[in-house]
DNA sequence: ACGACCATGTAAGGGGTTACATGATTAG
DNA sequence: CTAATCATGTAACCCCTTACATGGTCGT
């Protein structure tokens, strides 16, 4: 039941980084966290609301300039301190659900065209994802090298490179294996 | 919305393989497909109704055995025609969750020793998972060769070996810098 | 004029987990 | 005697996504 909140701590974390919009949370968390992480503004607003009420953050209104106001959040002291104790919890895993491993696992059944299309599909989109990691990785030690950040980003990164490379592997593998016994 | 229900799917599967109570269901997917995916009782059961509604899955009912009665399950020519439809349906790839990665990218406001700590935990885990996974493909190789889901189990397993061996990797890494630069 | 971007939020609803309720059989 | 296994199912509940509602500004 409890299922520790963890969009809570995503959003916490991001206005400690600097003071943010609910619009600029979620853009951040596309541009910067897409690969491991995801949240939409259906779920954004509510969980800002229950981190102001709750006084982890804090609100700043811009009124006149347009359209909604634009609504500032500021992490608290408190915010901070629970984001702390955030870090020293250990992390539940999640039920594992990977699609892809079902339909091979249950390969006997299906088409042996759709099961090559299917994992040729996930390699492409991995691929892709590998050389976007490489050519980020090139980029932040061109330019900020310096960041206080750069530690941090450049192991998600590797996190991603190291993922991406395997699933290629092991496309690859299966990909022969199947067009082997086909 | 839509947001297709991969456990009907699962379950289908399942089926197809051999006819099964909601119990027997639950265990297989803990035994056999555990490193990749989940199911609870509190979902097997409601799903497997809609299936039987739906005409995908046939039920014989075991009266008489002390205890509630046993329903098994089979699935229909309905049902195995869904599921080869199914194949063919490209994968919607899930928004990734990954938590781990979201507390390294916040690292900067955790204490570092909570990190280590972290990491350290995952690697356990994934390096317990890697020997299992190991020890599990000698003992198919020695035992079944000739059963009809040998490929797909060894393919499976073999992505499991990849993303274990990958995860253990990046963690030393990522141990061996957070250790470097405390 | 039109689309992209800025910006907030609500409503509906599905998917899934956990806890609860119930009870017989079997192995140690 | 007790714990594990067999076996079904419901209720509560949360997390999160998608779709909808609304509208101003800015660039082309």
């Amino acid at each position: 039941m409890a299922r520790s909140n963890r969009t809570e701590y995503a959003i916490l974390g991001l206005l400690a980084r600097e003071p943010m919009s609910g619009y600029d949370i979620r853009n951040v968390a596309e541009e910067q966290l897409g690969h491991f992480w995801h949240e939409s503004f259906g779920h954004i607003y509510p969980v800002l609301k229950r981190l102001h009420e709750r006084g982890w953050v804090d609100k700043r209104i811009e009124e006149g300039r347009g359209g909604p106001p634009r609504h500032e959040y500021s992490i608290t002291d408190e915010g901070a301190s629970a984001l702390r104790d955030w870090f020293g919890e250990p992390i539940e895993p999640m039920p594992p659900r990977n699609e892809l491993l079902l339909r091979v696992f249950l390969g006997r059944f299906a088409d042996r065209d759709d099961l090559v299309a299917r994992i040729r599909e996930y390699r492409g989109v991995r691929a892709s994802a590998l050389a976007r990691f490489e050519a980020i990785q090139d980029q932040i030690d061109r330019e900020s090298t310096d960041h206080p950040d750069h530690t941090f980003w450049m192991l998600t990164l590797s996190a991603g490179v190291h993922a991406a490379r395997s699933a290629v592997a092991w496309c690859d593998e299966a990909l022969a294996e199947l067009e082997a016994t086909s």
